[in-house]
DNA sequence: GTTTTATTTGTGCACGAGCACAATGTGGCT
DNA sequence: AGCCACATTGTGCTCGTGCACAAATAAAAC
């Protein structure tokens, strides 16, 4: 219905000017010598009709347009980072075709070594973007400034950092999050029931993460008006303390009712709740082989998921509306808070 | 890492086959007249090496390369088609560049007729595929086989017609969907609780859509093993009779305490729950505003959505794969049963 | 065998961008 | 003017496909 004029052409914009097809060409670029008199004309029309260029040329005249980089853990360590694996390479796939063309670069996630190994490769591998997962917070923000000093447009998906040099980020809403497994659990219990609240993590880096869901999950109970339920809090760092640990609590507060465990890993509290037949509702993240067995036998009523394939290739497909269209895109994208239950999980986790 | 050939080029073949370009485009294309010796020879090599033209170069040569129609309801007329049309609109804003043009036929969904129209405004506009929401049983079919005689593909959403001429649908699992209400609403129950199953719909072809998650819904408690509660029935084609027919079930069966609607006319019971104060939990389908609103003020419970958005935009996301990359397709896309309360739903509308 | 007609095959250009190379122009210096 | 250095501009080809048109070959008619 709108024909408006799709773009110019480097021939129309020469015409306009009337130089040489080169001569603009030279302008756009910045490259070669061009007399004042002819830029001037040039750029005064090309700031005018906002020019851009036709992809699908530039595409068939060279092979590779983009080779973007992906920093992120390697599966083999951590099977929660399959599915951002096979969500890059879905888009990657599908984009191809325009000469975008992606290194993995997956690190170790238990070494910060292995992050600044790779990403030093990256510095050095002349790519036009950088997609990170950055779970080593201080080892990020030094590669952030490096991929700065090199003009590297970065975006980050799963961790958020908060710093203006990132160009976006795709997450969930962690607060939010923490309120959505608050709610959700409130659901389950009785006025009077008590809540547990366990961490459960080898890694310190995760710190600020799993602050962020505690905070969601304190300030539903405070903002939900008058009731605001004994909540109880377990940090473990070595799995081999929670059973003692865990069963404890329980034995010395029998109203717990609730168990909000912040991390992937609550299939541990779930064999427990298994083992000694606990009569408490657990909820916790991500829909890994584990958690579903136990959502299957009803020991999980609730997890949170955080659709670590649609975070990646939401992130990848906005770092390449940033290089490829000049997209004006969003500095931070949340991503919906997906509740799982055994009934409806499947749909997630296939394909 | 894998440098496996892209495709072949057509200057390649030809010299393979020893022929020029023009001939082996005469094999390809299936136009002009080609010698047989010539043709067994060429077919012989495109055969063996699966050729696959260039998209990008037959983009740039050929303005516009793909016309698609799409056959869905007005959202002025419903809402809930508003995130469709923007679903669709996003990814054909992305695939643009690609030659792809799409026209919407925008039919109002209370009168068959104008579906029709608009169909046969489609047959007739020399399109390359068609999206349909087939909300019209009877009419989508007869839409369908005309479509087969030209060998238009089509590809459906939202409305599930089961039909093998249809080259994909993309939807919810809608049985799987009623067993997920059934799950959500038993977990806020008790044992001895009673469930109320309501049927707001004004159009009758919405009938089998709506028996499907009855099924679920019933199924859910059959399966679940002894637990079989008394489950209500009630079917309201004039939203004028629900106050008084609601409020008679619930006065005759006091322990009716989950209400499931299954269509996103939720809001109507939601505000008779508000109302007289009943204590009741109420579920339903679609984050329309007023149910949005329902949410917030915690007279529904949870909100299964169905994400029209998303399942437009996969819809014809599959249908542009196979009509420009000619790549293998599911039958069948089930989209997640995305389940949404007050905490959570807001990402899943905001975009 | 020659001309006419039908069949089959090949060449060249366009699409838009990018770049190598050639071709102008400008100034200084002898 | 003649010559060289350097600044500035223009031409022509490439990428792969599709199609108009021309050219070559084969078959039929005289």
């Amino acid at each position: 219905m709108d024909t408006k004029k799709t773009s110019y052409t480097i021939k129309e914009i020469a015409e306009m000017a009337q130089v040489s097809r080169a001569t603009v060409d030279r302008v756009i670029h910045g490259r070669g010598t061009v007399s004042k008199k002819a830029y001037d004309k040039i750029k005064y029309i090309l700031d005018k009709i906002d020019y851009k260029p036709n992809i699908v040329a530039q595409t068939l005249r060279k092979g590779e347009l983009f080779k973007v980089a992906v920093l992120m853990p390697d599966s083999d360590f951590d099977v929660y980072w399959k599915r951002a694996i096979d969500g890059i390479n879905k888009v990657v796939e599908e984009l191809s075709f325009i000469g975008v063309s992606v290194d993995l670069h997956l690190f170790n996630p238990f070494k910060e070594i292995s992050f600044n190994h790779h990403a030093k490769q990256i510095l050095k591998g002349g790519y036009s973007g950088v997609l990170v997962a950055p779970v080593f917070y201080s080892e990020a923000v030094a590669f952030l400034n490096e991929c700065k000093k090199l003009s590297l447009p970065m975006v980050t998906f799963n961790t958020h950092i908060k710093d203006d040099n990132v160009l976006c980020h795709v997450g969930q809403d962690l607060e939010k999050s923490g309120r959505t497994a608050a709610a959700l659990l409130a659901k389950l219990l009785k006025a009077g029931d008590e809540y547990l609240l366990v961490h459960i993590d080898e890694d310190i880096h995760n710190a600020k993460h799993i602050q962020e869901k505690e905070d969601g999950f304190l300030d539903y109970f405070s903002e939900s008006g008058g009731r605001n339920p004994n909540i109880h809090t377990l940090k473990i760092e070595d799995t081999k303390e929670l059973e003692k640990r865990l069963l404890g609590v329980l034995d010395d507060h029998p109203e717990i009712k609730g168990i909000f465990v912040s991390t992937s890993k609550v299939y541990y509290v779930a064999e427990l709740v298994h083992s000694y037949n606990l009569n408490v509702h657990v909820l916790g993240y991500d829909l890994i082989k584990e958690n579903v067995d136990f959502l299957n036998s009803g020991h999980i009523d609730f997890i949170i998921y955080q659709n670590p394939g649609l975070q990646a290739s939401t992130a990848i497909s906005l770092l390449l509306d940033h290089l490829a269209f000049k997209k004006e895109i969003p500095k931070l994208k949340y991503l919906p808070i997906e509740i799982a239950i055994k009934e409806n999980y499947m749909d997630y986790i296939t394909d």
